[in-house]
DNA sequence: TACACTAATTATAAGGATTATAATTTAATA
DNA sequence: TATTAAATTATAATCCTTATAATTAGTGTA
């Protein structure tokens, strides 16, 4: 399944003109195929195996690429470094305060929001995000299996 | 009206058993008086004046202070360095993509996406946050300008 | 298939934001 | 006023990310 996925985006980023190296089809294929939102970091701790000399600057290159293409979002959270997520369909986060994991949640988009900053701010808005946080189930358990 | 805020402010810093030093009042009034989400950065030379003395570590840590006690949020964005803004009432940012311009934006708050989130992902959810991006209406008028 | 052109990679260093450390100073309390 | 723990200072260190320059390699074309 998620291989159509990949040879789509691949379609992409030849229509955009970026040539597909190996490091960059192995830095996509891990995103694609990964679960978690992971810093630039992991990605090259991830693939140093099969590339024992790729340089962390192709890591963020890369990223980079793939974000302008749009098939690769940049989430930025507090003192942590930055995660990066695959641009599939239009989601949100929730993330934990204890463990940092950080769990898919769709929800119909706020558009009424946008229209109103538009309305109040004077701004020509283009886009939002949001995230929730809280503790997740894992954590709560920890907590209680404590007392 | 904004010394009653301070007075409160200071109030709450004692009842949690925080010294009040020169340095911490002065950033705390600082961040109380300023329209614009100052960086910890621009705090810093802006109280160099007053402390030539004071670093930047102080800076940081009363920042870490106040935002413990809750009378300060942590506004993280993107590749630049983080914001801090005074926690008066909740509210939400309408940023501009071309300046970083930072505007407030009052929204009745979205309960019912948090209590959605519970129900889906089982998270104990504490609270959430919600940008706004978009071109600030000093750069819409720049753009058009120049054509 | 080979060539040429340009983009991508690598290795390294530099940058900026934030935090850690240890010594000194100072606020708060009795 | 003396005491004590907390806050400040100066400095160095850390972490994440980007810049640089030289080398390598993808891709379209002959």
């Amino acid at each position: 399944m998620s291989e159509g996925k990949l040879q789509r985006a691949i379609e992409t980023l030849k229509d955009a003109g970026v040539r597909i190296t190996p490091q960059r089809h192995a830095v996509l294929d891990y995103l694609l195929h990964s679960m978690t939102h992971p810093t630039a970091d992991e990605i090259y701790k991830a693939l140093e195996g099969k590339f024992p000399n790729m340089s962390v600057a192709t890591v963020y290159n890369n990223l980079r690429v793939l974000k302008e293409v749009g098939l690769v979002r940049e989430l930025t959270y507090g003192d942590a470094s930055s995660r990066f997520d695959c641009e599939t369909t239009e989601h949100y986060h929730v993330i934990c305060n204890e463990c940092g994991k950080i769990v898919d949640f769709h929800y119909p988009s706020l558009d009424e929001v946008e229209k109103l900053a538009e309305q109040v701010t004077g701004f020509d808005v283009s886009h939002h995000r949001m995230e929730i946080y809280g503790k997740c189930e894992d954590c709560q358990e920890l907590a209680t299996r404590k007392h």
